[in-house]
DNA sequence: TTCTGACTTTTTTAGTTATAAAGTCAAAAT
DNA sequence: ATTTTGACTTTATAACTAAAAAAGTCAGAA
């Protein structure tokens, strides 16, 4: 009838699907399943949203702000940029693990847009810009010495994300062992505290 | 005959096989090629070679051979740490460049080794001992701080084979533009000069 | 001991079909 | 007017298959 209904139409769908994606993978969700979940036709998920993949990026974009809305929590509250880059480390290791099954990883290599696409790069510059204002920050407390911030961000979320691919190995996966999870952590903890000294004055 | 001529022949079957390979790509070379190039027989060449596998793997070897031989030139000819690990980021960066088409990612990725493979294993503890080495130097001549060199010389260097992957993207690629390269090696630069600052006193 | 032509076996590729899932739409329900 | 749906079409996936190409073997020659 009108919006309210709609958009909250809208938003069981969504719900519904992050279900299916997050305990079986967005690729062995079908869309009937959700029909079925939801107590609708197929048919209606198609008012909704104009194809699955739509439905599959809405479903990651709100996985990614729930990701960015921690992350900018935590940088507020760190008294040092030590503290915030472990912190979003931290989040991010949560978050890579509740929701390795929504393939996003899957997504960005099938798209072939793991550097250019939109939505991606948008949400790499943003947590990139994120790190830059912790070592802005930083050396404006006189905690770092860094000439270009951004570059030095840049830099930090590459060597992050790289500690991450390097052991997924083969291919870029989503899916990891506990344990894999976990060295990667403890290298990334590791980096980032060398990393952090070698912006020290 | 005797010993000298029969090495003599492996060798002018490395030499040819590595210079399709290198040329054309291993997987797109046949050993009915490199029998024609050598004016001999398919049958000869697994005389010297169990299969395909093993020359490409003794291939391998050889081009790894020289690169680790000028990786321990350079580093016994740096003075300091910082010398010797950017001196070892140029001769990575000159061979990766030169060997591409060797398909080293590929064979690990097939044999699904890239982690566990002996002798890729035995290649990457080489590479890592090195840096370890070049790590412990640094402490004694005090020009750094390290509280487990092998340790740190593992993050360093699986943090560098990260950067290089992540830009690969989608998949274990060995083909790479020549900016791509570029933009690894500025970042690798760059990641070890931090890096290197992070561990002085 | 080294080499080869003629051979067999295995792998890759391209094409085929069957099946499942995605996606559409006219008409019904609210 | 907006929302929903059953019945439908289209598209993608997976499982076979046949043909071609490359790998690999071997008895016997050099």
């Amino acid at each position: 009838m009108h919006t309210e209904n709609r958009d909250e139409m809208r938003e069981r769908i969504i719900e519904a699907a992050l279900k299916r994606f997050t305990h079986y993978s967005a690729s062995k969700t079908t869309m009937n399943e959700i029909a079925d979940d939801l107590h609708c036709s197929k048919a209606s998920l198609y008012y909704y949203f104009p194809d699955k993949n739509a439905l599959h990026i809405t479903v990651l974009e709100k996985a990614g702000e729930a990701y960015f809305r921690e992350l900018e929590k935590e940088a507020a509250r760190s008294a040092t940029a030590y503290d915030a880059l472990m912190g979003m480390i931290g989040i991010r290791h949560a978050f890579a693990k509740r929701f390795c099954r929504l393939e996003l990883f899957k997504v960005l290599r099938d798209k072939q847009l793991l550097n250019t696409g939109e939505a991606f790069r948008l949400a790499r510059e943003r947590e990139t810009s994120l790190v830059a204002d912790i070592i802005r920050s930083g050396v404006e407390k006189g905690e770092l010495v860094a000439e270009d911030p951004a570059k030095v961000a840049v830099l930090y979320i590459q060597a992050m994300i790289g500690l991450r691919l390097s052991l997924s190995g083969n291919e870029l996966n989503d899916d990891m062992s506990e344990e894999e999870f976990e060295t990667v952590r403890q290298w990334q903890v590791q980096l980032a505290g060398i990393f952090i000294k070698g912006l020290k004055k």
